[in-house]
DNA sequence: TGCGTCAGTGGGAAATAGTGGGGCTAAGTG
DNA sequence: CACTTAGCCCCACTATTTCCCACTGACGCA
């Protein structure tokens, strides 16, 4: 399980340490292959470790074929996936592309351990995601009393 | 179950002991693994022991997953926690992210038992949210005379 | 009162994690 | 075929974390 956030620097060559807590979780696989792609809805990556990613696609693989959100589905998440791997030192190298996508050339990255998956943002856009206006913290605040937590 | 408060100190490396009240309760489970994630609307953490989480993650798991205030959620919470573990002498580290967040580097902080839970406040940040203005004060006891306890 | 134990505290030393940069190689471009 | 860029391996520096040990004060017990 990927638990935790963790803050690392985004270095000029475009390399992020992967925390260590994290890459123990990723080499208990002996396949310690993953994948990088592009979330759907936020300005992130998703990591799936490679055994994650392949029952996905078992998944999306009963998806109806010509169903045209189905096909843009594919086309956006698993067609952008990148299969990547660590360097000596644990750090991902993430594609121009992908880097661009989650503005992750300045400053900080954010790693948000998400159970079987990882996220990867921009600090920034982190934050941002997070901040709630007063009417926002509102409805928050009722959703959560009203899921017991 | 955690009951009682405790105060003790925070260390240069910011160890924090746990009472050892409460580590008998943590080491009664044969998993002595327990989790520390922020608060949602108070500036502490909370440590939940590892099967309580995980009992919790469970509940968590039947939310809905594209529900703003669900993502939002499970961001802020669950992605949060961090797996610690007691060192040697029964002393918490806590990670920097999570320090800042409660405020501990300066000076004392204060563990609330909860029953299933513990709370971790900077001791400061404790006594500033038990003081209740005048008007405060009455609003409190309207409501406890509402819930009749 | 003296002694042993244990909880809480502090700090030193070693190991590890995170970061940054040099330079070689492979791939893409005109 | 040169030239540029990206990817990768290596090494090195620093901060953090971990492990270990030692001190102190409180408490219980003879």
């Amino acid at each position: 399980m990927f638990r935790g956030q963790f803050v690392h620097a985004v270095d000029a060559k475009g390399r992020i340490s992967l925390p260590a807590r994290f890459r123990d979780v990723l080499l208990a696989d002996k396949d310690a292959r993953f994948v990088l792609t592009p979330a759907l809805f936020d300005p992130c990556l998703h990591l799936y470790p490679m055994a994650a990613w392949e029952e996905f696609e078992q998944k999306v693989a009963g998806l109806p074929s010509l169903d045209p959100n189905a096909v843009r589905f594919r086309r956006m998440y698993v067609s952008a996936a990148v299969e990547c791997e660590l360097d000596k030192s644990g750090r991902v190298l993430v594609p121009p592309h992908l880097r661009e996508r989650a503005e992750l050339d300045k400053s900080e990255a954010l790693w948000a351990g998400m159970g079987r998956i990882l996220e990867l943002w921009s600090r920034s856009r982190w934050d941002a995601a997070l901040t709630m206006s007063p009417g926002e913290m509102d409805s928050f605040r009722l959703a959560m009393e009203q899921i017991k937590i």
